[in-house]
DNA sequence: TATTGTTATACTCTATAACTATA
DNA sequence: TATAGTTATAGAGTATAACAATA
């Protein structure tokens, strides 16, 4: 059941962020960007548990919608720096916007305390997944966010 | 989070059903002919949320390993009644353990009463996407079950 | 030699429409 | 004409490997 709830999310949030021209990653991109400034594409890639080859391929329209730029790192030049432009960040607010409204929409059965007590039984499960998966050496997506 | 969660969660449950020649959507194909006997294929569609010709495909492969059957329905001989064999059963048996050891993996940071808190929050947010979708008339994957 | 980013390729899952056979 | 099932095709998302530039 936590699959296809989970599976009924991500589309509905997909379908939100389409409307806004982008796709759930490109707006976990835009928040990655918002909240610790400029990265590099390896960082970004780490962050978002992403290959290399596919966040080319969501940074491309980005950078071409002027949402985000890429400018070499003079120290390392292999590097490039992604940096959140201001229309990128109007559009990061819209599309957040979009997000909570989904969220309402999902949850709207649940009052205040019941929400809570489900993101914190949430929070526990992918807590132990995590550090569980970085103890026993069984890597899996989650566990490269903290990696 | 939801939906990381029960992407990662179906990540899981797919691997395991693999290991058994099985694809998720199988897997709950098998359950409710074991539940509910005999089907046609259009009801085994709406049951499972798949389109007509995405359950050809499903149905194929299990054929032909003998873990199900499709005779014709003498009495209309449109419809395909789709059995399960007894090799399918006991491969739904095995699956069904192979399940049972990804939701304890999964879960395993939760106590019992956690976990049955977790699904009834779980049922409660189910149950309104799918009623309420039926009431409004914007219907998604998870009404249809109900329908 | 190793690392950053890019490109090309293939594979899976899904959605749609066209087709057949029955009613 | 409408329905049950099938086939074929195209699209999105993802994973892999080969490649260029830089360290």
């Amino acid at each position: 059941m936590l699959a296809l709830l989970g599976h009924e999310a991500m589309r509905r949030l997909r379908d939100a962020h389409t409307a806004n021209g982008l796709t759930p990653r490109q707006f976990h991109i835009l928040g990655l960007l918002h909240d610790r400034g400029p990265l590099a594409q390896t960082d970004l890639a780490a962050e978002t548990d992403t290959a290399a080859s596919v966040l080319v391929t969501q940074l491309n329209p980005l950078e071409a919608d002027g949402l985000v730029t890429r400018t070499l790192d003079p120290r390392d030049r292999r590097r490039h720096l992604v940096v959140l432009t201001e229309t990128g960040r109007q559009r990061l607010r819209t599309a957040a916007a979009a997000q909570q409204e989904v969220e309402d929409e999902l949850f709207r059965s649940l009052n205040d305390s019941q929400r809570s007590r489900l993101t914190q039984l949430l929070v526990l499960v992918r807590d132990d997944l995590t550090d569980g998966n970085e103890r026993c050496g069984t890597p899996t997506s989650l566990d490269r966010k903290t990696s």
